[in-house]
DNA sequence: TCACCGCATCGACACCCATCGATATCGACG
DNA sequence: CGTCGATATCGATGGGTGTCGATGCGGTGA
């Protein structure tokens, strides 16, 4: 994959951009993998209409249908994205929306028109 | 895991929404899987910043570097998400961005505020 | 102090997915 | 009509990930 060929050629853009940095790919591509998945948006959706205080593990367990350590699974997948935090108190953690995470996200993807 | 128990019971949530369609969190979830891809990150930039009348995947296989199965691979999924459409013209195959696909799917990030 | 509870981690398992080479299809061109 | 070039599809393969039960850890309350 390095004698240069003849060049195809046959259709060619002219190729205004620079093409988009590897790691800046990769790293839109990793939070974008933490949203996708159902459970982890219908958890996004209910911290983001909940008390500002937060919502606990025991209370995410029962309406989505999946075991505790699946939500502390995915709990811990939004977290290292940057997508919610957590806070400890006693034996509970109560999570919260990291406050303008999303819109972050729903500006990169609007401003590329 | 039927007997109902006996409520855990210690923190609890007003619960506002209503907890988000199962369907529809899948639906949602599928487009951000198609999004959620370093390559097809960068396909999105380079046809969002390429001539209207598209790119052709023989101009997508060199910059990104992946053998041309894997270029139709992930030009087939973005179009199965309604993110890109294709136009044939003899053996090409010239890729656009479907208007206003990304900014439906960034209206519906920031919406949950 | 001891039993209980909320949560995180671990190990295993099943499934999905990105990638590739090989091959099929389809149009252009000689 | 046969060849070639551009894409799509197929089958195999390796790595990633969602799910669970079991277990560990720390704090609460009897």
């Amino acid at each position: 994959m390095e004698p240069a060929a003849s060049a195809p050629l046959a259709c060619r853009t002219p190729l205004t951009a620079p093409a988009l940095d590897d790691a800046e790919a990769a790293a839109l591509a990793a939070v974008l993998k933490a949203l996708a998945e159902p459970n982890r948006i219908k958890i996004l959706h209910r911290l983001a209409s909940a008390a500002p205080d937060g919502v606990c593990v025991c209370d995410l367990t029962d309406p989505l249908g999946i075991a505790q350590p699946s939500v502390s699974h995915h709990l811990g997948v939004l977290r290292r994205a940057g997508l919610v935090q957590r806070r400890r108190e006693a034996s509970f953690a109560y999570y919260t929306l990291v406050p303008g995470a999303l819109d972050r996200i729903a500006a990169l993807l609007g401003e590329r028109r």
